[in-house]
DNA sequence: GGTTATTATTTTTTT
DNA sequence: AATAATAACC
């Protein structure tokens, strides 16, 4: 028996809840893990359900990650296994490799990322003839606003998203429509295409929906503030033989306005699922007192929102703190300085993150760790996946396994440098659309077309061939390595590159990325396929990562992450930096002139992530395009400067001191300075 | 036809 | 600062 006496009131009759719909509202810090996690305990433990009956769904898989660490120590391993805790995506993607071949797309087909969209889009862009250009990244994020709305290439111009006056509707009709057809001959899908075509699946096919629907008996999601109509579809499908829906959110906690999610699948949570049970946490266990007063006073300036007001029984402790710094470098100096002491005192940096708006403020922070010597793990931020060298890697495999995937081998065609160039490509291409065939097919026909170079395109064919056959019989890391020797990599690398540094940078990428594919062969054994493999890491899964250190310590690193991935965590010290205008709230949504709202969202999620300590940081100066622009406060804290709730003190002139403490500094500080000059 | 140099342009957030 | 588009150069 699982006994739900440690918990409160509300948290216990979210918890002891079983059939039927339930809308948990979970403030900051209110304990909503905990219940959930108590919530699956008590279903399989006192009420019979299995774990493979459990789906549990979450946006990240960091919070999958966490929430399956949680159950783990609640339930014994038998017990909990078969329970499925995932992010949509992975959810999405699992579902499509069983059941895509209904809506006419293979099994095996590849999944893109941003920049492989941007190309196709480039390409439709390009025969799309107008007098006006278009903004690539504009018109797709277009078309992923469109796959998030539920709304495909065919249903668009009649669409209440089309405007007829607006040449960007149309460019957009036809850059979808290419689009669209483009991945579907590559045999590759996006990643709204995921989401969009699982959700088609369950919309043209009830009985698959169905059979989830019955497998899946008790369904959870979490961060349902969060989803957007395509999710709410699928999540609809899933729900389509019962009403066994919990969903978990907080409307101050939603941040992804820009892909989709629409607040009011939580508002109106009740009129969808009738008599659904609602229960909500308010008390919060996680933030000292003034904390706490301030996320209340900053996030109580948004006019859209449910009001509630988060309490707790903490005691009181010390102010937040706002340091004025000079110049980033500065910043990310202060920050390092006060890690140490803070080391110093014998506390463990597994309970410190650093954390910012967007990840370019990461790489000085960063390059000042590692100058300071202080361990880091950073989550996010510019993935191994896409620097250069890596993508090429991914891209040989993934035209080993998909050879429709053109992209990809339009990619590696001349990587390393093989006398293929785009000239040559576009022969082929064209050949490829006589015939009404691929790329790859164009490219094995190559003696036929084009025998002057028919003798370099068919020695690349069998290099390719030759992958294939490897692949198939070695294992994952012997593969890839044997891929690096087989292509010359390593020697393209030192041509590519005059910079030794760099070099060795990248030589050391690909060891990074061997490494990944040893543990992930160790982790998965026979299911260590390289479909697999590339899909873990399109989506950013990385429990095999983690899996390294058997027992549940955390390292002893300082976290750093964006405020959008820091959601869900909580850590005793945060250093949230950059709390100034145009960076929190980001330059775009001012201009914009909408979402401020969000973006205070934002900064409440930051405060709210501190246990004891909370530092918040804006730089006079920051170099942006490489040049320095002045910066200010934000418009978040200048709201309430009257009120106390927090200290700002000015880094560049010792405004952390006091008077006395200030003088003593300066004294030592100079007689460093003449110690110096006297050695 | 293929490779390299120059210049323009840009940085939100995630799967 | 880094990347993509364009121009100039082998």
């Amino acid at each position: 028996m699982i006994s739900l006496a440690g918990l409160n009131t509300p948290q216990q009759k979210a918890a002891a809840h079983v059939d039927g719909p339930i809308l948990v509202l979970a403030g900051a810090g209110s304990g909503k893990t905990r219940t959930v996690t108590y919530r699956i305990a008590n279903l399989i433990e006192n009420h019979g359900v299995k774990g493979k009956e459990i789906l549990g769904v979450t946006f990240t898989n960091k919070a999958a990650q966490e929430m399956r660490e949680r159950v783990r120590t609640l339930l014994s391993r038998p017990k909990s296994r078969g329970l499925t805790l995932t992010t949509f995506h992975s959810l999405g993607v699992r579902i499509l490799r069983k059941d895509i071949e209904a809506i006419g797309y293979h099994k095996d087909f590849s999944i893109y990322d941003s920049s492989d969209q941007i190309s196709i889009v480039r390409e439709a862009l390009k025969n799309f003839h107008a007098e006006k250009s278009f903004d690539q990244k504009d018109v797709l994020s277009k078309i992923g606003f469109l796959k998030n709305h539920g709304v495909s290439c065919d249903e668009y111009a009649n669409s209440q998203y089309f405007n007829d006056d607006d040449p960007y509707s149309h460019a957009t009709e036809h850059v979808y429509r290419y689009y669209q057809d483009k991945l579907k001959f590559y045999n590759a899908i996006d990643f709204d295409d995921i989401l969009f075509l699982t959700v088609k699946l369950f919309k043209d096919f009830p009985d698959v929906a169905k059979k989830y629907s019955q497998q899946y008996r008790y369904i959870l999601i979490d961060e349902y503030q969060d989803t957007n109509p395509l999710q709410f579809s699928l999540i609809a499908g899933l729900t389509s033989t019962h009403q066994n829906l919990c969903v978990v959110g907080d409307d101050d906690q939603s941040i992804y306005g820009f892909r989709g999610a629409d607040i009011r699948n939580i508002l109106e949570f009740e009129k969808h699922y009738k008599n659904a049970v609602v229960v909500k946490l308010e008390e919060n266990y996680r933030s000292s007192n003034p904390i706490l007063t301030l996320a209340n006073e900053v996030i109580a300036k948004n006019k859209n929102r449910m009001i509630k007001k988060l309490w707790s029984k903490s005691v009181e402790t010390e102010l937040p703190l706002l340091w004025a710094c000079g110049h980033t470098e500065h910043e990310a100096q202060v920050i390092c300085d006060e890690i140490n002491h803070y080391q110093s005192d014998g506390k463990p940096l597994s309970e410190v993150a650093i954390l910012y708006r967007s990840n370019t403020q990461a790489s000085v922070i960063e390059s000042e760790l590692r100058l300071a010597n202080i361990p880091y793990q950073m989550l996010g931020g510019q993935k191994l996946y896409d620097k250069k060298e890596i993508k090429d890697l991914i891209a040989y495999l993934s035209v080993i396994h998909n050879p429709h995937d053109e992209i990809s081998l339009r990619r590696i065609l001349n990587v390393p440098n093989r006398g293929i160039g785009n000239a040559t490509l576009d022969k082929f291409l064209l050949h490829a659309k006589i015939q009404g065939t691929t790329l790859f097919e164009a490219l094995r026909a190559a003696s036929k077309t084009e025998p002057s170079k028919a003798e370099l395109i068919l020695q690349f064919m069998r290099l390719l061939d030759e992958l294939k056959k490897i692949f198939s019989t070695a294992t994952l890391p012997e593969g890839v390595a044997l891929l690096l020797e087989k292509t010359d990599y390593y020697n393209f690398l030192e041509k590519m590159y005059d910079n030794p540094k760099q070099i060795q940078r990248r030589r050391e990428d690909l060891n990074r990325f061997i490494e990944g594919a040893k543990r992930f062969q160790e982790y998965h054994g026979q299911y260590a396929t390289l479909e697999n493999f590339i899909e873990r890491m399109l989506l950013q899964d990385n429990q095999d990562d983690e899996k390294g250190d058997e027992n549940d310590v955390r390292r002893n690193e300082v976290t750093m992450m964006t405020l959008h991935s820091a959601k869900g965590l909580e850590f005793d010290v945060i250093y949230l930096v950059g709390v100034e205008e145009e960076t929190l709230p980001h330059k775009k949504t001012i201009a914009s002139g909408e979402n401020i709202e969000e973006e205070r969202r934002l900064c409440y999620v930051g405060i709210t992530r501190a246990r004891e300590k909370l530092v918040m940081t804006y730089c006079k100066q920051r170099k942006l395009y490489g040049k320095d622009v002045v910066r200010f406060r934000s418009r978040f804290l200048n709201d309430l400067i009257e009120q106390n709730l927090f200290i700002e003190q000015d880094r560049t002139t010792f405004g952390h001191l006091t008077k006395d403490e200030a003088k003593q500094y300066q004294k030592s500080f100079f007689n460093n300075l003449i110690d110096e000059i006297e050695d």
